[in-house]
DNA sequence: TCTGGGGTCCTAGGACCC
DNA sequence: TCTGGGGTCCTAGGACCC
């Protein structure tokens, strides 16, 4: 359907009717790392900021003005020279330490409002307004937003509705139109099939780029239309996973709030900042890559028993041999000592490592990521574990307090050929005072 | 010249076993 | 020539998410 029918484009499902068995509350942070960085540099309101990724790659997050700009998510900065240019637009190496600060920021002031939510991402959080029934969602919702925006300087939208799909469906509308301010409701079957013609289908969460061209291909053009399929068609096309979309759609909630359990695996990559040919440059990367892997564990308090290793070449160098090559270990005893993690990350290496090749990228994943060490070891295990495990926690306080990575293993180098590039990072405005009065604390 | 990083879940097919 | 059937486990690959 197209938006010009409607009657009221600022809100387009209307005036608010009476309330179904609502549940679900989808909140997140609009264009959250552009926010994040105008929090502390309020000039940059109302000019276009865009932040890339890792190695000032892509653009991933834009301001609102950047976006009118028509730049797209995940374009290669470099094919935006001119553009960011002739519109003098900011841009930002992204700066993961300020944007994990500013989340926990949002997060806590949720939590205020919800006593059940579910950290979904970075910017996102599931609320569960079970027993809410009593209150007006409108106003709770408009206030929570209001809060957020107060306390900690990031506008967020709010959308509500009887499953979590939903509520993602109804969180792009309030975003989209202004008369919302920043909370949407879906409560009626109507408001429902309203919103659902004016939802493309590739635009439904759990709908990506490849069912969508498949769904294009049947007709199958608005989250409206995936929901008038039959049940069978869209198993049979999409498996368990389309089912539950279509079911979650129809106002059927199959996906439940989500309790934080342990991450399954782990992985530390990244690519270089420029191409590495020799074993010893990515050796040191592997180990540092090594290192954070470990560093995660030690922070979620588990061990890994599986560890694997992969280099690349670049793959749009196209003109250039390719190579891509991974392999995986069995560790003889689960661990998350730094030391142990790089002897095993240097062997794989080794093993996999070809010259006369120009690397990118390179990579650790560990797997098989267990609770606590098994009581009864491995018989032919020398290692003195208990030397070790206080030589981490030494070391993880010591960073802790002096800043990253001041102690680290030898292998890990001072070299850093493979550092990536961030040329436009923004101080970490955030934590900068914290992190100066933590040491003066420990000092 | 220059294209991110870190996850999850599901499925199909092969190996293996009885 | 004829050549079972069912279960489990593992892995690789594909799809998705932010």
């Amino acid at each position: 359907m197209d938006m010009e029918t409607n009657t009221n484009f600022d809100s387009p499902l209307g005036a608010r009717g009476s309330r179904g068995s609502l549940i679900y509350g989808l909140l997140d942070c609009n264009n959250f790392y552009a926010s994040c960085e105008r929090v502390f540099n309020p000039a940059l309101n109302g000019v276009p900021v865009v932040v890339l990724s890792n190695n000032d790659g892509c653009v991933i997050a834009r301001s609102a003005e950047a976006k009118a700009l028509g730049i797209p998510m995940g374009e290669p900065a470099f094919r935006l020279k001119d553009l960011i240019e002739s519109n003098q637009v900011t841009v930002f190496s992204s700066n993961y330490t300020l944007y994990g600060d500013m989340s926990h920021r949002v997060m806590t002031t949720i939590a205020e409002f919800v006593s059940d939510m579910e950290v979904y991402s970075i910017d996102e959080a599931f609320l569960l307004l079970d027993g809410y029934e009593n209150i007006d969602l409108k106003v709770f919702g408009e206030k929570m937003v209001g809060t957020v925006h107060r306390n900690t300087g990031i506008p967020v939208s709010l959308g509500i509705a009887p499953t979590k799909t939903l509520a993602k469906v109804a969180n792009k509308f309030a975003k989209k139109y202004k008369d919302y301010k920043g909370v949407c409701i879906i409560d009626t079957d109507e408001k429902r099939e309203k919103a659902l013609k004016l939802t493309e289908i590739g635009d439904v969460w759990g709908i990506g780029r490849r069912y969508a061209k498949t769904l294009h291909y049947h007709s199958v053009n608005t989250a409206w239309d995936f929901t008038q399929r039959t049940k069978g068609w869209v198993r049979q096309t999409m498996g368990v996973v389309g089912e539950r979309t279509w079911l979650e759609l129809r106002g059927t909630a199959c996906l439940e709030m989500e309790t934080p359990k342990s991450k399954k695996s782990i992985c530390t990559s990244r690519s270089f900042g420029e191409k590495l040919t020799e074993l010893s440059q990515i050796s040191e990367a592997v180990a540092n890559f090594a290192a954070g892997c470990a560093e995660k564990l030690r922070t979620q308090n588990s061990y890994g028993c599986v560890l694997t290793v992969f280099i690349h070449t670049n793959p749009f160098a196209t003109n250039q041999p390719q190579y891509y090559n991974q392999t995986t270990m069995q560790l003889s005893v689960p661990t998350n000592d730094t030391t142990e993690l790089i002897s095993y990350a240097l062997r794989g290496l080794t093993a996999i490592f070809a010259t006369g090749y120009k690397y990118k990228k390179a990579g650790v994943i560990v797997s098989e990521i267990v609770p606590a060490r098994p009581l009864q070891g491995d018989l032919f295990d020398t290692r003195n574990r208990e030397k070790f495990n206080k030589l981490m926690c030494v070391m993880d306080s010591m960073n802790a307090s002096y800043g990253k990575q001041k102690v680290k293993v030898a292998s890990q180098g001072f070299d850093r050929k493979w550092k990536l590039k961030n040329e436009k990072l923004s101080p970490c405005y955030s934590t900068k005072l914290k992190d100066a009065l933590e040491v003066g604390a420990k000092d």
